[in-house]
RNA sequence: CGGGGCGUGGCGCAGUCUGGUAGCGCAUCUGCUUUGGGAGCAGAGGGUCGCAGGUUCAAAUCCUGCCGCCCCGACCA
């Protein structure tokens, strides 16, 4: 079967993700490295991603604000995980000018900054600054901020969306009076990227708290939302932290007390970024390309004209205008549904295929027969092809128009319930030793991480070791390319013996390899 | 930063071992034909072969250095 695309996931996931990138139109690598220009198709599925989870953020009481992409190098110092957590990865500013020497510019050694400014890897020393400013009283708590902006981390090996020099993000900061509404907030932000990423994105997750030594630098607690991609690796795509008061104290950041005494906030953290996208891509690609969610599709329903330079083209391009019109007077997932006519010269079949492989939910191609007969031609994304041929089904144009908002939602949940499946399908729980985890992954050493087959994710028990203990399980796990990814929000009331050790378990986690 | 691979028209590649002055497919443009589906024929445009040195009558090809990209590690949203 000729596919829209060159490579297949069978044939080499990591080669058919950039194939989608770029086939798709999403976005490319930058001249700067580690960095990728993301393109409109591409932008416009972020521009999407913020509307609708912008909403939730207001909706739970929180308000946007902006501050500065440099921190000065001394903030990022003020908490020691912190520091050490982001130090090998930053970007650094320390001169303001350039100067042409031996034929060469260069920075002028003459206009070195006294303190150098570093570009943010995220915003909590210089959010912390402010808040230490803000908060006097606890009439003035709790303070609930968020930020769209871009931030860079001087990452080793990056690829486009999953992991970007710089890469866009909200990142929501939080202060509170005590540790109980701090928790509360980090719990109610999971379940809002929860939400929003099966609802808006289709794309299931499991909500969970990550391991000791995956947290974030300077957390206490830290909560991740986890999706499996179509190779079995888990994707993290949404992170909030409990923060605890270390950057309060570290960062003076206290308030009087209704009875006049002085404590230090609680605060949290939490964001999302362009990975999302990424995850969209591996969780409802296939072979002809990017399969969009309806809800995040800039085009929902493209109409291609058949046009073939004969004078009933221009009534078939009327009927379009008129069909793509009425449309867009509709709605669907309580907003305007996107519709467009491709008026673009180029023959109708490459059009199809070029919105195939972009992923727009409906593709709907009218001929002048179509026109005449006063209906419509469509092919839905989710289900475009029946065994070798593409699937296509006509309907009256007032039928389809009625059911086009449903037509919509159904894309929608159809393509959470196939990843749905997938990832409740493939969370193994009949493992219970270490050598049949080891056995089920296979080895490590000769496994091509583009090509290795699915396995998926295991969940199992374990006693929660600490300290060296739980160093010596990650380096065994880590011989088998596996990671602890979360344990899971519902966890049983009675636990089986933990796979590393046999000691009575008190978790289950999940283990799995990942991105 | 270690190990492997690769840089040749917009994209994908051959040519490199055995130096002789650049080729194929797709895409692009033009014309004709075709037209409910990723078309056919004919013609055209487009490359300082990653960069800098060196060897040579002659370098995409050999030598040295550098840069970049991809895959695998270390690092990570």
């Amino acid at each position: 079967m000729k596919t829209a695309l060159s490579v297949t996931r069978s044939d080499n996931f990591a080669e058919w993700y950039q194939a989608v990138v770029r086939d798709a139109d999403m976005a490319e690598t930058s001249p700067a490295r580690g960095c990728m220009v993301i393109k409109p198709w591409g932008y416009g599925v972020w521009e999407l991603i913020q509307q609708s989870l912008d909403q939730r953020i207001k909706a739970t009481g929180h308000e946007n604000c902006y501050f500065p992409l440099f921190i000065p190098l001394s903030f990022i110092a003020k908490e020691a995980e912190h520091v050490e957590g982001f130090a090998k990865e930053m970007a650094v500013v320390t001169h303001h000018r350039l100067k042409m020497i031996d034929g060469e510019l260069q920075p002028d050694p003459d206009a070195k900054l006294e303190e150098p400014l570093i570009v943010r890897p995220t915003s909590e020393t210089i959010i912390g600054d402010a808040f230490q400013r803000w908060i006097r009283s606890y009439r003035d708590l709790p303070l609930l901020l968020n930020q769209w902006a871009n931030v860079v981390r001087w990452e080793m090996r990056t690829r486009l969306f999953l992991r970007t020099a710089e890469f866009l993000w909200q990142e929501g900061h939080t202060a509170h009076a005590t540790e109980a509404e701090a928790r509360e907030e980090t719990l109610r932000i999971l379940e809002m990227y929860r939400e929003f990423a099966e609802t808006v994105l289709a794309m299931p997750v499991v909500a969970g708290e990550k391991p000791e030594h995956e947290r974030f630098p300077g957390a206490v607690t830290t909560y991740s939302i986890e999706a499996m991609m179509q190779d079995g690796k888990a994707l993290q795509s949404g992170t909030s932290h409990y923060l605890g008061d270390h950057f309060a104290k570290a960062q003076n950041i206290r308030f009087q007390t209704e009875t006049g005494d002085w404590a230090y906030c609680h605060t949290t953290s939490w964001g999302v970024s362009t990975r999302l996208i990424g995850g969209v891509i591996m969780t409802h690609g296939d072979d002809d390309g990017l399969r969009l969610p309806p809800a995040i599709a800039p085009r929902q329903i493209v109409i291609v004209p058949i046009l073939r330079d004969k004078p009933e083209d221009a009534e078939v391009l009327a009927y379009c205008q008129a069909l793509a019109a009425e449309l867009s007077a509709r709605t669907a997932f309580g907003v305007p549904i996107r519709a467009i006519v491709d008026k673009k010269p180029i023959r109708s079949a490459d059009k199809r295929w070029d919105w195939v492989r972009r992923g727009a939910p409906v593709i709907v191609e009218i001929g002048p027969r179509d026109a005449a007969g006063d209906q419509v031609t469509y092919m839905r994304r989710d289900a475009l092809r029946a065994g070798e041929k593409v699937a296509s089904a006509s309907l009256p144009r007032g039928a389809f128009i009625g059911a086009a908002e449903q037509l919509l939602a159904d894309i929608q949940a159809s393509l959470f319930n196939e990843a749905k499946a997938r990832l409740d399908g493939n969370i193994r729980t009949d493992i219970t030793t270490f050598e049949a985890l080891a056995a089920f992954f296979g080895p490590a050493a000769d496994d091509d991480d583009a090509t290795s087959a699915f396995k998926g994710w295991v969940r199992v028990a374990w006693a929660r070791p600490t300290g060296e203990a739980l160093e010596a399980v990650v380096a065994r796990l880590k011989s088998l390319k596996l990671t602890i990814r979360v344990a899971p929000a519902d966890q049983p009331d009675r636990f089986g013996p933990c796979i590393f050790s046999g000691a009575p378990g008190v978790e289950e986690i999940l283990i799995g390899r990942a991105y």
